[in-house]
DNA sequence: TCTTTTTTGTGTAAAAAATACACAACTTTG
DNA sequence: CAAAGTTGTGTATTTTTTACACAAAAAAGA
């Protein structure tokens, strides 16, 4: 139906010289910005720095770069998490572009939102030029450019894809608690959950491996531990029923 | 927290002048493509035009365009669907952008998906010109530049809106009949439902009007007729319950 | 006008999922 | 050894989902 080189009869007006083309179309500047988020002391945080821009002196923006030629939205935003964090094999999402002609003080620049997770404590921040840092969502009230509005959006669609996936492991250590876990939820959800029958919801997918080890250092009864079934997970996504709180 | 102008002791590095950072910054071409489901013969059908690209001829292709100077990607993705098809008052979203250095032969453009639905007899397509038509989904195999892949995902993030928001009215007639409902949900989501159930469903929301009306000319007993009650549901959308088929 | 075809409209019983809720046992701390 | 804080567990109730069948209406065609 829809075949190259067809033998309808040739359109008048075909466009031969595609690179012609496009060579005349308006350009305009690109970045992509990362809304990192991590979890600690119960609170759902994310990655930013200080604005290096005088105009936004003192205001906190999201970790983003410009996407260089030739280079995929997706490796450009893996580049800007690999160069901050280390970090290169982790969840990493497209959110939306973001494109109000006034968002950027220097002139028009659209910007593709990215979010990510990931667990703090599994890299430290060596370099903390510019204030490099991890703040709690709440925290950040004012920030660079339309970056809350960025994050407003990603933590929307966070909570959104935690309900329908497996996200919050990557915010967890590796081993953890069904408290841990519970605290998580009640966090990024902002709801609180009666403990019976959410563990009887991850019990009931069988996903969780008990791992016969316990808490350690915490001031009062130790709970198990457990490791999240990623194999599992993966053989057959079905099982996951959704996290319908 | 972060507040512009704070007193802390200044960066050393502070960028003053925005304006020529973001005229180093390299440039890409950006253009909108909407993909405009409409649901004609109980088949969801999408808006497609003949590539004037001689690279691509015959081939079909999305309704699209470049987003001009200082032009909101939304209001590009409004202007094509305006241009194109005449109506203005629609539904419409962005779903993601598309980047693949390769995607274009006339040289590198990123575009941004948006997925639009409307009622095929609400506006008749006057302008026939580049063969611009309807066409169901399943007959699109190829398609000109990833414009196949960009369908695909729009289909499938379709398919997910169509179950957790009431998008589907946009697709009948004001006046419909629970069967045509039905037949829309069944052809969307490629599955089949209990009538009984369905309907069930439906009732239990208590979004349809029941406007007193038979259906007209059907080879058949016909049906009652009801229509959407927006107004209620855009009151307290907590009542769309979902359709969890 | 009668028969056939197609579709409408309706309810119930069973199964599954979600919810609400309490208490004894364990560990740490002081 | 008492107090504080947390773990771990089960059941009864309600709600939601699912499966399923038949009589009546209208149109079409004989």
């Amino acid at each position: 139906m829809t075949k190259k080189n067809s033998h309808e009869k040739p359109h008048e007006h075909l466009i031969k010289d595609a690179k012609k083309l496009v060579q005349a179309y308006p350009k305009v500047p690109l970045t992509v910005d990362c809304a990192i988020f991590g979890f600690e002391e119960n609170k759902l945080k994310v990655l930013v720095i200080k604005s290096d821009l005088e105009y936004y002196q003192g205001y906190y923006s999201l970790l983003g770069d410009i996407v260089k030629d030739n280079e995929e939205l997706d490796q450009a935003a893996y580049r800007v998490l690999k160069e901050r964090t280390g970090m290169n094999d982790v969840f990493l999402d497209q959110v939306r572009a973001f494109s109000h002609p006034s968002r950027h003080p220097g002139g028009r620049v659209i910007t593709v939102a990215y979010c990510s997770l990931l667990n703090i404590n599994h890299h430290e921040l060596k370099i903390h030029d510019n204030d490099l840092n991890w703040h709690s969502i709440s925290s950040l009230t004012n920030m660079a450019f339309d970056h809350k509005e960025i994050v407003d959006e990603c933590y929307s669609w966070l909570q959104k894809m935690i309900q329908e996936h497996p996200l919050g492991f990557n915010l967890l250590p590796e081993k953890f608690s069904l408290r841990e876990l519970q605290n998580l939820y009640e966090a990024i959800l902002g709801v609180s959950l009666d403990r019976r029958n959410f563990r009887k919801k991850f019990a009931s997918m069988d996903l969780l491996i008990d791992i016969n080890e316990m808490e350690q250092d915490v001031p009062h009864r130790p709970g198990k531990l457990y490791k999240f079934n990623f194999e599992k997970y993966e053989k057959n996504k079905r099982k996951w029923i959704g996290i319908d709180f």
